[in-house]
DNA sequence: CTATGTGAATTTATTCACAGCA
DNA sequence: TGCTGTGAATAAATTCACATAG
């Protein structure tokens, strides 16, 4: 099935996947069978064979998977490979988490930029980045940042958004409880973690 | 179809309704059409008609949808009236900035304790809570506190969690880039911030 | 005339079962 | 024998189209 094109579902799992693969590469694997696979990232091994079916032949029966292989196809799949530079806007507690947080190296990102409007932050450095002025989102353009990601109150939100539209970001992950309009040529993810909290109880079993 | 399951897949939309109903219902609203909610939301209109079907018969041709009964029944579905209280185990920038998130009140949470294993942190009060030493995790379940989020590094999350199923939680949401393993009478969501922005250039537009 | 509610049609995703390769 | 790769079968979710209620 390699000329199909890529389900939804299976490009929503491939990142879960290029996480498990990098953990076992670190560890000195070399080939890791889908059973194995699925036992780390909590997928069914028929699962984890059919989505790998839809973009080629990493495998060889009786052996496994080729992990290196499969993570440059992956990587190039996801358009990771090359790397990725982001801006941050909003440097709260959750901006300074961001900053601090280490999952971003194994996809390939980096937040390069980082921008607030409190006057007293502005200078700073946060984790190795300098806080700079909120007026110069606009620059962004000519710094070869591509993405963005909003980490401000909900009021705020949208407002960033277009300031990231106008300086040409592409791609904008958006931490703020509230639906963000763009334009078409613009993605947008939205990432509410209150959302998965609320269906926490509804999964959770009586007692 | 009202006697029929309720889809997983409407399970994870209920939040997004139930946000986007509360937002109108705080501007003085009594009804909302599919169409209305539809655009707020980013859901068809067809598909939110759809979701309400399989609970129950809150709308009125014509006029659209009653908010107050809506947000009622799908609190109740989710299990969220009543309200929960949640313990937060790693009081860094991540954790910090749960503590001071206010989308959590929406869906009835609260953040009732807090823990860390830093000396220097034990006794101070971030946002109103005050930070305990992680030792006492185990008094959760005296404390009618049944729900645990996890806000450590990877390495610790998966001790943490273990604490947490002895103290009797039945619900964790994982903050750490790590799949943990609990028993199937524990419920486990896990967020890992950086798979949601690993996505977005694949669905980036070419530029 | 407007907007819901839902069977039916379609599309998409998961699961199975097994042929075939190392 | 062990494990991949994939058609076929099944299951699930989305979309449509329209009867029906206010």
């Amino acid at each position: 099935m390699r000329y199909h094109k890529i389900p939804d579902e299976t490009v929503r799992r491939l990142p879960v996947y290029l996480r498990g693969l990098v953990f076992y590469s670190e560890k000195g694997l070399k080939n890791i069978s889908s059973h194995d696979l699925a036992k780390l990232v909590a997928v069914n091994p028929w699962q984890i064979r059919k989505d790998f079916s839809y973009f080629g032949d990493f495998g060889t029966p009786g052996v496994g998977y080729d992990i290196h292989k499969l993570i440059k196809e992956i990587s190039r799949i996801l358009k990771l490979d090359g790397g990725h530079r982001a801006a941050l806007v909003g440097v709260g507690n959750l901006g300074a988490a961001l900053l601090a947080y280490g999952g971003f190296e194994v996809f390939g990102f980096e937040i390069a930029a980082a921008f607030d409007i409190a006057e007293h932050k502005i200078g700073q450095r946060v984790h190795g980045v300098e806080i700079e002025d909120a007026a110069r989102i606009a620059t962004l353009g000519e710094r070869g940042i591509g993405l963005g990601i909003i980490a401000v109150p909900r009021t705020a939100a949208q407002g960033i958004a277009e300031e990231f539209v106008s300086a040409g970001i592409r791609g904008i992950l958006n931490f703020s409880p509230v639906h963000i309009d763009v334009p078409k040529k613009v993605k947008v993810i939205t990432i509410d973690i209150a959302m998965d909290l609320a269906r926490l109880p509804y999964y959770m079993p009586a007692g």
